[in-house]
DNA sequence: CTAGAAACTAGTCAATGTCTACTTTAAGTA
DNA sequence: TACTTAAAGTAGACATTGACTAGTTTCTAG
């Protein structure tokens, strides 16, 4: 598909060498073909953002579904599959995160919340393994998504080494796990 | 000066709307006049990204120097300085932790590191104070950038609004503070 | 089989980044 | 003061791109 090869030139070559005119020509047809699927540069752009919050929310789930059930091991593994999604995506993460003027679009904003409803689900089994309680739920999975995209933003922007981003996701999680219930 | 204007575009009109051509007409020069400043526009945006990490990091001293010097007071105005930046400026941040293809220009990473050194300092004060030990300092120093950036990005992409991410930082710098010392 | 929608073609336009050769301005030095 | 040199700016050109339009082909569902 289109989107495919968008993702492709996005991840090979960066959010800058993404041009419609380019896409269409490898896809072998005419400079304007694309339109009849985006109306715009932005709404492909949107489209991959789209894709890209839906994929890392599946990722998620899978890498926690692989893993034994205590909450430790949860909970890593969620951080752990994020930044394993920025490490292979940098460019797409950035776009998904974009500071646009108008904020983003009803498709990417629903992708979004897939991702935290995600989130959601597995800080839900920390109540179940008694490490917080339900009131906090909220509060936690806000936390957690800042953090991993906290590292996710360290990671891509080069500023630490994916092997550092590790030993980060380490102590964040053991700090997650560490600190107490309560206000 | 021609970076305060291009600060002005990227602060009301996004990084999109960013032309060295634009500039260049609202300065009254020619068209080719920013080249003898800028060769490239990834020159300019380099060089905007360099003197919002210099900024951040100014203000983020100015708040903790505002503060009564006890540790708690002093990473909570630290993480409000950050985010609060994020708020005023954000794709200004986003522009600072852009994903480029090949990674960030020298100046670029010797400002973020002014960035990291400054919160380095101030996650030093919390030895000091007695709330974690000195070999700490570097990870936790790591986590505090991880986490005010991760609430940024929430707050940039619309994913949060402003009064939820004071929450936020709340919840965090209440875990930081609890959370123990050691690994 | 056919009507209508969807996908695509081809041409155009304005805007932009980049490059070049040339001129103007400024500053510092012999 | 006069001269040299570097910096800043001018003007023109070019390729690329996003966007728009009108017309054509292809597909599909009734």
């Amino acid at each position: 598909m289109l989107l495919d090869q968008a993702e492709a030139v996005l991840r090979e070559r960066g959010i800058d060498a993404l041009s419609l005119r380019e896409l269409a020509r490898e896809a072998g047809v005419s400079h304007g073909a694309p339109r009849s699927h985006f109306v715009d540069r932005s709404a492909l752009l949107d489209a991959l953002a789209e894709r890209g919050f839906i994929r890392l929310a599946d990722e998620m789930r899978e890498a926690v579904s692989r893993v034994p059930g205590d909450f430790a091991h949860v909970i890593r593994a969620a951080a752990s599959a994020y930044v394993s999604f920025a490490v292979r995506e940098p460019a797409l993460l950035d776009l998904m995160f974009a500071a646009k003027v108008d904020g983003p679009s009803e498709a990417v904003r629903n992708a979004a919340q897939r991702l935290f409803d995600t989130m959601t689900d597995i800080m839900s089994a920390g109540v179940q393994a008694g490490a917080y309680e339900a009131g906090e739920v909220g509060r936690l999975t806000l936390l957690l998504a800042a953090t991993v995209q906290g590292i996710s933003a360290l990671v891509t922007s080069r500023r630490i080494t994916t092997p550092q981003s590790e030993a980060l996701i380490d102590d964040a999680v053991t700090r997650f796990l560490r600190s107490p219930a309560g206000a």
